[in-house]
DNA sequence: TTGGGTGTGTTCAGTATTGTTCAACTTGTT
DNA sequence: AACAAGTTGAACAATACTGAACACACCCAA
């Protein structure tokens, strides 16, 4: 590597990160520190960039050569937004989209508003209303229901009059009206890449289990069928269960739980897919208590990822990738706010793939 | 091999890869080091290059020509990547699709290398390889054919150990090998957005037609139906017709543009989407010389944007956002180059929304 | 305030790169 | 064939760059 391009890699990552630690850097790049120490110097010495301790900071803007800038008004007011968001539930599923959110909306220095609908149409249309009569520039959505097709809350929000952002929903259905965007997880995907795990490590039956009511269901269940599909199986209904809540008690959950262990065990499966990996961790419970071994005897991923590490048997899992949905919404909110850059006029439909957690429970 | 081959070599490693190792190159070029260093102390001379320790970095975009800069502090270039973009063809469809990337490209200070594979699978991969031979720092990739499944070409971009980004192609039958995003228009919605407007302008019975062999029809086509199925209207695969190309010369255009137009009237259909721009204009000249009026007796929606307007009747066309395309294309392989700002490590696959374009041949 | 740990710059020896010089070679001309 | 002009590659001394050792400066926690 030459020397030029090693002092353009640091410019690049400052430029990029902000930040460069000397040593960390040096290690990545292969070369010794005192190397990249003397490479900071220079560069310093020509005002591309500030050293510091234990490595150096991008430059201030205003001084792209060396030169002095006496600057008195420094502080640069960034034009503030606010942005609300409305989200069904406050405790599952959505904490970590709206941790994601909150990371964008800090970064960008906007302010988020929360609402929360607890799956309410008319509570939805209330929290939407408020959001838009005070005067928020910008919307991150998720519906109550599946599908927006033809609801109240669809008309209200195609005359916004602001950019709105739908989160973990469809908008398929609804492209006449208003100007949507949306960001998802494709949990059809999440549902393959289970798939095709477990039929790596050779497994040839896979069961699946799917929370009784969750919208996140029909998409995982579509994804496992197609997995299998590809993997030339063929097509078995019998295989797919669902996990009915408990409506009398909680003690009534095992009984479900063990009665699908029961039937995947009948039909010969040695592997499956659980959604919600709080019953993925109820479901080796009832593995374990038959003196299964997992993996070795059965295998289990769980579809979700928020207490699946924290079982007897931690379990491999996959993970959505909440965190990013939220952080993506809102910055293609905050791009279709801001003075639209060059291009990039048209609207965005983004769908983000989960990511598989290999634990304990499906090891080879 | 000529000085002047050597030194246009030299030109283009420069530009393609930012900077140029003296002995590396002389290795590779398998000529004398001093050789080497004679033609970059040449080519510095004219300013084509900026010669460094150990070899030589591209000169200033500002300075194309010789010229004498008596500046010792030369204006440094950004921080920079090279991302390299295969795309089948540079005439049709994907200038625009290069243009956008091209404007992503300078404006993130990066450069951009293009290859086309002129729908052929082996000069395909033998750019791509080019290209990571070359080290560039992230791919564009619009493979040839539909389907990447089970392709070389698919295996080549698994282990590119570059962020890939697919672009208007699928990836969903690919998601176990290797990291890819994608980046597509969304033409099954440019249809359902051309034929609800049509049937909101009072049209009862809308035709399509379809350029043979584009990889575009097929979800025209799938949009154009569903379209048509949520406004409740019957299925009728005899609206949907195939524009065949001139076979024995244009003068055979003509005829299967008017054999569709016949088809259409006979069947009481009095709008249609005609994909290519330039097939609707001669659609739009068949009906005019039936004395058809357009848009009263018969409207039109051309499907892509490239000359719709320019017709005796300029035409309403579905716009593809070629340029968003490929901006955010480029776009998405930087952030995934560039150090993971915070959050947001998913993979993403996007759909961009085409536009309608109103004009003449549609009005109400 | 006082240590221990970490980061920094100096020095120096080793290595890589550079430009000079010159002989060998090619090409076109006499 | 002989020559001049231009190009190329090898040898080599001068120079630039690199990494290791080491003494010192800085940061942080007790």
């Amino acid at each position: 590597m030459l020397p030029e391009d090693r002092k353009e890699l640091i410019l690049r990552e400052l430029a990029m990160r902000g930040s460069l630690n000397a040593a960390e850097f040096a290690a990545k790049a292969g070369i010794s520190g005192m190397t990249v120490r003397r490479d900071l110097a220079t560069l310093a010495d020509q005002g591309l960039l500030v050293r510091v301790h234990g490595g150096a900071v991008a430059a201030p803007e205003n001084s792209p050569g060396p030169q002095r800038t006496a600057s008195p008004s420094r502080p640069r007011r960034l034009p503030m937004a606010t942005i609300g968001m409305v989200v069904p539930s406050a405790s599952y599923y959505f904490p970590g989209v709206i941790r994601g959110a909150e990371a964008a909306a800090q970064e960008a220095g906007v302010r988020l508003v929360l609402g929360v609908s607890n799956y309410s149409v008319q509570e939805e249309q209330r929290q939407l209303r408020r959001l838009l009569d005070n005067g928020v520039d910008g919307i991150l959505v998720t519906p109550s229901e599946v599908s927006l097709a033809g609801t109240d809350t669809l008309a209200l929000l195609a005359d916004a009059g602001v950019p709105v952002v739908v989160v973990e929903r469809s908008i398929e259905d609804a492209l006449d009206d208003g100007e949507l965007e949306s960001v998802r997880s494709d949990h059809g995907r999440g549902a393959e890449i289970a798939v095709n795990h477990l039929l790596q490590l050779g497994h040839r039956k896979v069961g699946l289990g799917i929370r009784e009511g969750s919208p996140t269901g029909p998409p995982v269940t579509a994804g496992y069928h197609q997995a299998l599909q590809r993997a030339g199986m063929p097509r078995d209904e019998s295989l797919v269960h669902t996990v009915t809540r408990p409506r009398t008690g909680p003690e009534d959950h095992p009984g479900v739980v063990d009665r699908i262990l029961d039937s995947f065990l009948a039909a010969g499966v040695t592997a499956a897919i659980i959604h919600s990996d709080e019953d993925a961790l109820q479901f080796t419970s009832a593995c374990l208590e038959r003196r299964l071994r997992v993996p070795e005897d059965f295998a289990i991923v769980a579809y979700d990822d928020e207490i699946a590490a924290l079982g007897a048997v931690p379990l491999s899992a996959v993970a959505p990738p909440k965190f990013d949905v939220g952080y993506q919404a809102l910055q293609m909110c905050l791009n279709r706010i801001g003075g639209r850059r060059s291009g990039t006029g048209a609207l965005r439909r983004v769908s983000l793939s989960p990511a598989l957690v290999v634990r304990e429970s499906s090891r080879s």
